[in-house]
DNA sequence: AACTTTTGCACAATCGTTTGCGCATTTACA
DNA sequence: TGTAAATGCGCAAACGATTGTGCAAAAGTT
């Protein structure tokens, strides 16, 4: 019959044995402790007859460890962390973890409160993409010792491991791509200040003017959100300041929204009257009204590398080092930037 | 000092009083247990002063409860499943529910492991998006009597209840809208055939057509897949033929970014050389090369009455009725579709 | 003062696993 | 044949909470 055991102890029944002998074969250890080859089979057979499943709540009391991997991020609607996410859950799952996904709706209090919930949960670890600037509560919940990973930004000052795009070296490229098609008053639209994904987005777009002998006019950066609405305001300000840029580097891809909408407003075409480049590479980047040239991150490595971690420290009972991993990104070149040495473009539009 | 206790005897034994009684404050049935004010007020203040938090592994083993709501979708990394999720994790957590999130990888063998997976967790209820055409697994499932709702479609014949978008009354605005333009050949391309969004819309085109004394024309609705590459190809297989549409209604975002890839191949134009209409808005719809009218579903109000019906169904132990909810998008013009009365169109590009 | 009722709390079982230890029984060896 | 080793498995405690039942001590009643 089709029939159904619910617990361990009714399949031990059915067979005449102890529970013992049932979890002992089941767990792989019939041999370490002389369990016969004959009710190991007998045990495995019944085990799928029965459709015998372990509890893992129980499971989960006993062993304190439940397989499970808190995932604590600003915003899932956001295509980045959406991306991230689904590698994370399927790495994850791989390796027998289930996800529990936690939205801090960008909000830094309740990011505090998802920690504590997590941890009463007794998830095995825990991947963070943190919200603004504060880290007290972070610091506060590492004293608990539940392993976990930061990702999308690193921690200066706490012993926490992490993984995030090599910042510096995306906004280098893309301003260097400008400067090479002949830019020299160029934008930079930034989110929070403050925060490493953004000071090292800003520093890679800094050094690159000075390397290449140009000046940094810090009128022209400007901002303090990675929202679309920062990106309207600020260009709406640029544009009518004294001395226009040619060229914006948006450092988010909700800024890049922002930034279209104003100059589309104003009636400026991309790449014609303004030059663009953007973080984030999103699915729609290359049917655009002009395809857009981006900074894509590698979503899948991170989070790759961010399961892989947690897994070994989860493992190693704690800390495998710290680590800062920075993954490269890359410069997803199409048609957002003018060429202002008047030698002709390549269209670049079907490039996806 | 900022101490810290680990389970509810450590606690009790702290206060000279037995687990029993601070269990009994703690849930809140001090009064039906006749515990005095004094020892109340003790067993709380000291919960607070040492940081106690019930394990709530323990507690769901004793209770059978977990406050753990699984959720599949088939990709997460779809902006409308990302949204949908992103308003399922608040509204439950907000009745003290986590989500355990899963991705079914758009393969129905996933999606069936994953019910068993989740099952297996002991989750309170499952939230599910569907997967494909076969609903053997489902069917299966539901016998475990787990709480279940589906979202995005609706599944005949099974006994769970549904949230899903008016996706008939979606396609018939978005045609009409095309035929109050003037086109009358309108082609359709489709997703998964036989699945309810699917036919659902498909059959809201042809009503359209018919209520408006259009002849269908089943050369006109093609493909077979929600992906980007049907759109392409249904697109390129669509121009070559003998009577070329003037207008494409695209039955998915995935589809119409197909569509346009294609277009844009062939040198023509939104909405000069070709009109088109897709469902599900994005953020990036009003910045295409033309801003796009789509047809947008409300994904919160689908999420939160799903929540709703799976926490209504847990709390009462099952089934407050079968319902199939259904949720009335709305069509959102802004400027893909060309008037072929040639009467001028308002140019709608900073319609957002 | 004797009895009943109320008050205030604790005992011990239970949820479903896992596991250290131990105990028969069989086999090996001299 | 007698003893040592190997074989095969079970007992009972533990994980951390919840709860039906019970039992003293205090308060109330006549």
């Amino acid at each position: 019959m089709d029939q159904t055991v619910r617990n361990i102890k009714e399949l031990a029944a059915l067979l005449n044995i102890s529970p013992t002998t049932v979890s002992r074969v089941l767990n792989g250890k019939a041999d370490d402790y002389r369990i016969s080859p004959a009710t190991t089979k007998k045990v495995l057979d019944a085990a799928r007859e029965f459709n015998y499943h372990p509890n893992r709540i129980a499971r989960g009391l006993r062993l304190e460890k439940t397989e499970t991997i808190g995932l604590i991020v600003p915003d899932i609607a956001n295509p980045f962390f959406a991306h991230v996410a689904k590698t994370i859950e399927f790495e994850a799952r791989r390796n027998g973890y289930s996800i529990i996904l936690c939205d801090s709706l960008d909000d830094i209090e309740t990011e505090s409160e998802l920690l504590k919930l997590l941890a009463g949960r007794k998830v095995d670890g825990i991947i963070l993409a943190p919200v603004g600037t504060g880290t007290g509560h972070i610091s506060e919940f590492l004293k608990r010792e539940i392993p976990s990973v930061v990702i999308d930004r690193y921690l200066p000052g706490l012993d926490i491991p992490s993984v995030s795009t090599d910042n510096y070296t995306g906004a280098y490229l893309a301003t260097e791509h400008f400067i090479a098609a002949g830019h020299s008053r160029i934008a930079c639209i930034q989110g929070i200040n403050g925060i490493s994904v953004n000071t090292d987005r800003v520093d890679g777009y800094r050094d690159a003017l000075k390397n290449h002998n140009l000046t940094v006019d810090n009128s022209m950066i400007a901002g303090d959100d990675f929202g679309e609405k920062n990106g309207y305001d600020q260009t709406v300000r640029l544009l009518g300041s004294e001395c226009r840029p040619t060229a914006i580097l948006a450092l988010s891809n909700l800024i890049s929204l922002g930034v279209m909408r104003a100059l589309s407003e104003a009636g400026l075409k991309i790449p014609d009257d303004m030059s663009l480049v953007s973080f984030d590479d999103q699915p729609y980047s290359a049917f655009l009204a002009s395809p857009m040239t981006t900074v894509e991150q590698m979503k899948e490595e991170i989070a790759r590398e961010a399961v892989q971690i947690l897994l070994e420290n989860i493992n190693s009972g704690r800390s495998a080092g710290k680590v800062n991993k920075k993954i490269m990104p890359e410069l997803i070149i199409r048609n957002s930037v003018k060429n202002m040495r008047k030698i002709p473009v390549r269209d670049h539009s079907s490039h996806l």
